[in-house]
DNA sequence: AAGTCGTGGAT
DNA sequence: TATCCAAGACT
């Protein structure tokens, strides 16, 4: 029986001077020496994005977002609207409904500064633990324990811990406590995430390259893959229903605002049925927000997190004065970038109008 | 506290 | 093709 060698932080350290990635966002370990502090807005802004997100699909929304609202003051400033069609196509919309509350919020009753603590962070829309801790250590220099899925990853294996998330994670979090330096907290929590993220990885980990490989009790073990051990999750149910491409002559396509609250919420929609169970052989085109020569156009498929959508997509040639009053409003088939169209919607108007968008996202 | 909330890329 | 899962928050 060895014994086990204490995980410290100075070898991450100086493996993230070495080979830290260079992100729009990020001040870099040489910069950071020279006295440049990282923009609170920019790290806040991209730390909400990559909420459950790529880094490769941030990049370019943080990119429109900076540009469009170069400060917190100018988003608070800026219409919901406008923040739910720039953030259209990056998913989980409430992120962005509490975006534009937090710039609010931190606008107009903090005198347009974050808060620097985990607390006052924390006590902010769409913020919760892992985001003010985040924030809090890379933005100000605080010692936060920061801790998201890279991170459990890299703990779960260093310690070889058995026990299953999510009910695992306040230990794992004690030790990422432990582990956390006074001096350079926010580069510890991005080398910590940048380890994870590209040297102790889900599959085939590089631990040959790893800066932990001598303490690493998963890599001692001879199995570092089977960590963290993870709850069983349940599978998909599928949901079914019908849209419906209502163009006007003029070219003007029927849209509707979803409820503020909810799936897809605040975002804009097709008329469709309500997605639930079908019988096979209905077609849902007797559920049409309208009588009108409905034609199909196939079906397409769209993966949510908890459920599998499947749509039959109709379409119809309408005469506004034909249709009478509807719930919606009319938009150019010309302009849909212009709405707040999230992927399932743009796939179903693809569906039936295949010129609508240059790509079916858009 | 378990369920709700998108999307796209990697394997 | 199927599965996983990525810098989680909210209820």
């Amino acid at each position: 029986m060895t014994i086990q060698k204490k995980p410290a932080a100075e070898p991450l350290l100086a493996w993230y001077d070495r080979h830290h990635r260079d992100l729009p966002w990020r001040i870099s370990p040489a910069m950071a020496k020279r006295g440049v502090k990282p923009d609170p807005y920019h790290i806040w802004l991209s730390e909400v994005m990559l909420q459950q997100t790529t880094v490769a699909a941030v990049k370019a929304y943080f990119a429109k977002f900076v540009g469009q609202w170069p400060t917190v003051a100018d988003l608070a400033a800026a219409p919901s609207e406008d923040v739910m069609v720039a953030w259209a196509g990056l998913g989980y919309y409430a992120r962005a409904r509490n975006l534009k509350k937090c710039a609010e919020a931190v606008a107009f009753e903090h005198g347009g500064r974050f808060p620097e603590t985990e607390e006052g962070l924390k006590s902010l829309p769409g913020i919760g633990d892992y985001t003010s801790a985040a924030v809090a250590a890379i933005a100000f220099n605080r010692n936060a324990a920061v801790m998201d899925g890279n991170v459990e990853r890299v703990i779960s294996r260093l310690y070889a811990i058995d026990a299953p998330l999510p009910g695992s994670k306040p230990a794992m979090k004690a030790r990422v406590a432990a582990m956390t330096p006074d001096d350079r907290p926010g580069d510890f929590a991005q080398a910590m995430m940048d380890l994870g993220a590209t040297i102790c990885t889900p599959k085939r980990p590089a631990c040959a390259l790893c800066p932990f490989n001598d303490v690493c009790m998963a890599l001692e073990s001879d199995d570092p893959e089977r960590f963290p051990v993870k709850a069983a999750k349940k599978e998909k149910p599928v949901r079914l229903g019908a849209a419906f491409i209502a163009v006007d002559t003029d070219g003007h396509l029927l849209l509707r605002r979803r409820p503020e609250s909810g799936l897809l919420g605040g975002m804009t929609e097709v008329p469709t049925t309500a997605w639930t169970s079908r019988v096979d052989g209905e077609t849902g085109v007797e559920a049409a927000p309208f009588a009108a020569g409905w034609q199909a156009c196939g079906t397409v498929t769209h993966v949510f997190t908890h459920f599998e959508l499947r749509l039959g997509v109709y379409r119809a040639q309408v005469s506004r004065g034909d249709v009478g009053a509807v719930h919606g409003f009319w938009a150019p088939v010309t302009n849909l970038d212009g709405e707040a169209l999230p992927t399932a919607m743009k796939k179903a108007i693809a569906a039936a109008i295949p010129t609508a968008f240059s790509t079916p996202k858009g």
